[in-house]
DNA sequence: TTTATTTAAGATATTTTTGTCTTAAATGGA
DNA sequence: TCCATTTAAGACAAAAATATCTTAAATAAA
């Protein structure tokens, strides 16, 4: 469904969010380890997603990546997908034609479109505090 | 959401099945150039789906693919996918966790859950005869 | 100012996916 | 039997995704 690096981005995003809520900064190797995703690579996402002004980066002694809370709540997780896989999961057809739409539809079209309507509304409605809480509380886990 | 494999696996069987209900055998060539796919690579995919009966191939002069009409009305989108992308699609975690369940699930297991789930129903209910037909009939495209 | 710490950026490596090519095997017809 | 036609199978190649490594830049504190 999303890439590696899409699955990546999230995990670290909603950990970093976490810290946040507790006013603390993370360093990379945090990150890595509390999403349970390779540490360089982590990092090279981080990188995108910082030029995206989804998460702050602070370099140096007591450095790491932060999330302001009041942006958090605001935060969709289509923003993260959207940076990182780009527009993919909205636009694509089922069986990869160039254009497809109702008035020339490849034959999964119709079947297609309400199924990837819902994932659109979802990802866009999802905010990262909603996730960020809710793994908080331990209602929810990043790691086995 | 499906890799190219199963995008040209789906087209292939979609476009042999029109076939078929005129009782035609198709060769790879004609394949290849009516689902707009790559030929050799259709070729070895049309392999694996032949493999597990999802297509009946013939060798020789006057050989080629086709589908048996009886079969076909039964035959689910589902069953290629399956055979081609294994189960990711029905299992998968939308974060990449080995296990995600409702007991222990990622912070996105809720949100994901209905919508994969409908997305499954609609590949076990859509068949191969009703895909095949729509093309037939025009109202809808293979290439562009 | 120097040092330790941390992210940034990009080069490099590995793995997976996508794609092609070559040779073998089957089959129908001359 | 021999040839032309077609799929089968697997080796090979290219491209993309995933992952690591190295060096640079920023910054806080001594």
């Amino acid at each position: 469904m999303f890439s590696k690096a899409c699955e990546y981005g999230i995990k670290a995003i909603i950990y970093i969010a976490t810290q946040s809520l507790e006013n603390r900064r993370v360093k990379i190797g945090d990150v890595a380890n509390h999403s349970g995703s390779p540490e360089a690579f982590t990092a090279k996402i981080l990188g995108t997603l910082t030029k995206h002004r989804i998460v702050r980066s602070v370099k140096g002694p007591y450095g790491g990546f932060e999330i302001d809370v009041g942006r958090m709540k605001h935060m969709k997780v289509s923003e993260i997908v959207y940076a990182i896989d780009g527009d993919s999961i909205y636009k694509g057809c089922a069986l990869g034609l160039d254009r497809c739409n109702a008035a020339e539809p490849c034959p999964m079209h119709d079947h297609f479109f309400s199924i990837r309507n819902e994932l659109k509304k979802m990802l866009e409605t999802t905010t990262v505090y909603d996730l960020a809480t809710k793994l908080r509380s331990g209602a929810s886990i990043l790691v086995r």
